[in-house]
DNA sequence: AGCATCGCTATTGTATACAAAGCCTACCGG
DNA sequence: CCGGTAGGCTTTGTATACAATAGCGATGCT
């Protein structure tokens, strides 16, 4: 996407994100584009594509507020996560190339390092966490999946869950991670897909336990 | 949404569908605005709902070109909607409403009734068909499902593949819908996720069988 | 003759102006 | 005092003009 729209994006998404704009709050195009330094045309395209994100949501007649998610937006969120990186990782498990499954290693090998200090460095954890199910999903090589993946792996619920985690927890995921790795290497789906799946419920679970319903 | 962006949305969609546009044919954004007769900037609109549900892909530097499916994409397509449409049949089985279930059962009769005939009426069908999925996703009440399985749902395979069914297989679907009907009324959320993944699955090998890879 | 570079043209990206549609408010009538 | 309606104002939708960029071709040099 080229600059101006792109940036309009990031910028009402980290709005969103930060909590700035509310809940159910309402967006009115003009806004938005005095804060972007932009005008309204990409702003326009940024909304077009928050909205099939679901980050934000159109009302009776065409305007727009801040998504409100509630516990059982987030549990159906995370149960379609579980279901299509499952079966992201299962098409993985028959297609990574050697090079993939290095790659995986290697990021895996950061992730465990970034969470074994004293002080755990989650921002390090995030990162290489992301980038391990990013290879996970190109190495599944189904364009459709990455589409509704990129609007489901909603980076903010995955930064509170693990802030909540502790040392014990964020290893456990480098364990998982590791696991997959195993599932991969063997060239077996049906292990990748049910070590995905635990993987990602765990996740649900301890985002649960750390922000009960409200 | 609005006049002029629908339309430009259903007609670029229809020169698709249609095979006017072929495959692998670029699109410019002011060609396409002349056709539709409207501006640019509703054509950008669509070609961007359009790109999101791959029915157009963007190349190196953002040229637009109509998308060229191959038979594994057109697999991967069913796998995936096999995938959603089970998981949207599982919570309709314990969340639709007696309404609900009766505007299913009537929707089915009048679908059994377009291919009772000598002579099945085909357009009948198809839109009978289409109000019942549409009915199920709903009754699953996941905004994110129905997202996802808009951009799924390719009605120009569904009705290649009804083309090619004859009498006997329009009859075993309202059979199938039946099924699945009954699976609801007894409020049994894995049976109608098996009934549901059968249901796709067939219809994929009949649309294999009379299409074959090319 | 082949390749590289420069410039033109086709196409997309952004801004802005104008049109249409909804919502809110204020005023009038009961 | 309450309800309805009309008008203005806010907000979104569309068109158009202009800017930037990438692709393509022609021309000249080696």
């Amino acid at each position: 996407m080229s600059k101006a729209s792109e940036r309009a994006y990031a910028e009402i998404r980290g709005l969103i994100l930060s909590g700035d704009a509310l809940p159910g709050s309402p967006l009115t195009e003009e806004a938005l584009a005095d804060i972007c330094g932009v005008s309204r045309t990409p702003v326009r395209e940024a909304l077009r594509r928050l909205e099939s994100e679901l980050y934000v949501v159109r009302s009776d007649s065409q305007r727009l507020f801040v998504a409100d998610w509630n516990a059982q937006d987030l549990a159906e969120m995370f149960t379609l996560r579980a279901m299509l990186e499952a079966h992201a990782a299962a098409r993985a498990a028959t297609r990574i190339t050697p090079q993939g499954l290095e790659c995986l290693r290697a990021c895996n090998a950061s992730l465990a390092a970034a969470v074994a200090a004293e002080a755990p460095d989650v921002a390090s954890f995030l990162a290489e966490n992301r980038r391990f199910h990013d290879i996970v999903i190109t190495a599944a090589a189904s364009p459709r999946l990455a589409t509704m993946l990129a609007a489901l792996v909603e980076q903010p619920v995955v930064r509170r869950t693990a802030a909540r985690y502790d040392r014990a927890e964020l290893a456990r995921s480098a364990h998982e991670h590791g696991e997959l790795i195993q599932a991969f290497a063997a060239g077996d789906p049906q292990w990748a897909h049910a070590v995905m799946t635990g993987h990602i419920r765990r996740a649900f679970h301890a985002f649960s336990a750390a922000e009960p319903v409200k």
